[in-house]
DNA sequence: ATTAGCACTCATTTCGTTTTAGTGCTAACA
DNA sequence: TGTTAGCACTAAAACGAAATGAGTGCTAAT
């Protein structure tokens, strides 16, 4: 069954109010600051048909009415009008951007401190680097007499680098010849084929350099690093702003999951739709954990970087403004590809 | 005026019950757990005395006593017995160092997430770079066709190093040219010199180069990293287990003055004395803000960073174990350096 | 010097009462 | 027929007085 206009205007404003108060909202109160055309006794009868359609929820008999998960997602999905970022929340945000020569990390860390700020939600991001990065070249240099330096680039244009500690000197040239077996051994191996078992298959062909032991690990270590999950979260402290979280165990619950890799690995799964802006209510998220959170997420992918950004927020948050925020920075953020990938391909 | 044996060790009574129960602690008590050859009545007037002495303090009549600040030092300077560590203890400390090629940064957040699971208060680091880092050569290397490596190396051993895409091929000859011109401007310079005024005056220098103001920004961004003082903090969370912080508006203020770099600076600030443990209760700190906390720090120097390392809890902390912890880490830290040195020089 | 005894204090708990904010239903009304 | 006023009803929250309990300090006895 459709709603009503009159049934979707007292959800909206139900909506509107419980997400400003957090306390549940009666039909006199909407009557006052929303529809005062009607009287509060037309309006309880409205309310008990969406509360029957499953819109609404009381919490107890004699309180007023809150928004259930299905309450806030027509709200969500029938075009809530969008709020408009301020110029100075936009100049803002382009500050995160402003450094583009920088690494994906650390773009994605400051949008999400930009967020937060702006929100008052938290702001958490999955960054991962896309699955089939390839070793395109090794080196070895002599930095001074005691010290050598092994690089590793990657097909990406990720470099690692690590100083070696030589027991011997060792010179130009024996560092190009030992380049060039590193080089014939692993040029174009995919990162995650580099296990110490491989390693330890190709020694043999190092005899006489003491140090190789050295830049394997230093190998293993760089390829550990490029293949991790890396995962940035900012505000979570803004959490505790919220009444719902007025009980410490229950901050300290939700601070402890929001924290947690594992957990908001799960949480910020892959949208359904890549490239578009996702809004999860409550249960429809899949960790019981996060029931009473929202989440607005959508998927970014920047410079051999991806992965998801999100805001985590109560159930009852400002749809309107953290969506619009997200769609900001998506578009942002699709700018820099472009720009980017003219210039790079 | 000393203190008799007897009231020593009431106070230590009283000291030892406020650490686990947060309750302020009655002459009964006392009598029961502790001290049972006396009865309520005597401890009460020693307690009366030690009230008058500034070693207690009394929230209100009628109830028990908890230690002022000035009770806690001298539990804490006339030694107070060590907590022994388990064998299971000193093994996950370790654990932390395992990888000692790894980065100092690194080792110290390893030994920071060590720190605040075993003793469940909040472990928070600082890290520096000692301060007159000097360049010790610039390399520029073409990687392929469109692409070339900028590199920074430092006297003290430390790489930064940056992908930069040109708009025209650099061969290796080219790039020879250009890192040459590019060391007998900044080879020996102090890192914090670099900056865009030194920049500008050198660049008439590089006419020809189109990539010298990438390779520039490259050189900024790295002395800025170089320059920064880093701030490590685990375990902020373990402050909600303390019921000083089951109000949340306290917790919430804990926690942002907590992960607030600033403030995190000035409480860390070094030791009286280097190498020692220092114990700073409640009042003593610096910030107003940390009143109701105690910290445990030391200083640390560590492959070319430096810094404190602290532990942060609430003002009945358990001294003991957490001095203790300390210790074994500072000692673990001092085998690194010797291994390092004994190595390196 | 120690301690039993007792009066006293003050925070906390308990419990019944009132207040308040809301509902649902019925009957009247336009 | 949809709207509304009126009213009985509900449940939580706020209130306040009384009881409880954990502790003290002081005095007098040991």
């Amino acid at each position: 069954m459709q709603l009503s206009d009159r049934k979707r205007k007292i959800l909206q404003a139900i909506i509107h109010d419980y997400i400003e108060t957090a306390e549940p909202v009666g039909s006199r109160t909407i009557c006052k600051n929303h529809i005062s055309d009607l009287s509060p006794a037309t309006i309880r009868n409205e309310m008990a048909d969406l509360e029957e359609m499953g819109y609404l929820e009381q919490p107890h008999t004699s309180a007023g009415r809150i928004p259930s998960d299905l309450g806030y997602r027509v709200f969500v999905d029938s075009g809530l009008e969008r709020y408009r970022l301020t110029i100075k929340e936009m100049l803002q945000m382009q500050e995160a951007f402003k450094h583009k020569m920088r690494e994906a990390n650390s773009i994605m860390s400051e949008i999400s401190s930009i967020l937060s700020q702006m929100t008052n939600y938290t702001a958490v991001a999955t960054s991962k680097r896309a699955s089939n990065i390839k070793v395109q070249s090794l080196q070895v240099m002599p930095i001074d007499a005691r010290r050598i330096l092994a690089m590793m680039i990657t097909n990406d244009g990720g470099v690692k680098n690590q100083l070696i500690v030589t027991r011997q000197e060792i010179d130009g040239v024996r560092a190009a010849e030992i380049t060039a077996v590193l080089n014939s051994c692993f040029a174009g191996m995919t990162v995650s084929d580099i296990t110490p078992e491989k390693l330890a298959e190709m020694s043999t062909r190092f005899r006489g350099f003491a140090e190789i032991e050295d830049v394997f690990e230093f190998m293993l270590k760089s390829a550990a690093e490029i293949e991790k999950q890396e995962i940035i979260v900012d505000g979570s402290i803004n959490m505790l702003n919220f009444p719902e979280y007025s009980d410490v165990n229950k901050a300290k619950q939700i601070l402890e999951y929001i924290n947690d890799k594992k957990s908001l690995n799960m949480l910020l799964q892959s949208p359904k739709r890549e490239n578009e802006i996702e809004v999860i209510i409550g249960n429809e998220n899949p960790l019981e954990e996060f029931k009473d959170c929202s989440i607005i997420m959508c998927s970014y992918n920047l410079g051999g970087r991806s992965g998801n950004i999100g805001l985590v927020g109560p159930r009852r948050m400002n749809y309107s403004k953290a969506i619009s925020m997200m769609e900001y920075l998506k578009n942002e953020l699709d700018n820099i590809i472009s720009e980017r990938t003219d210039e790079d391909e």
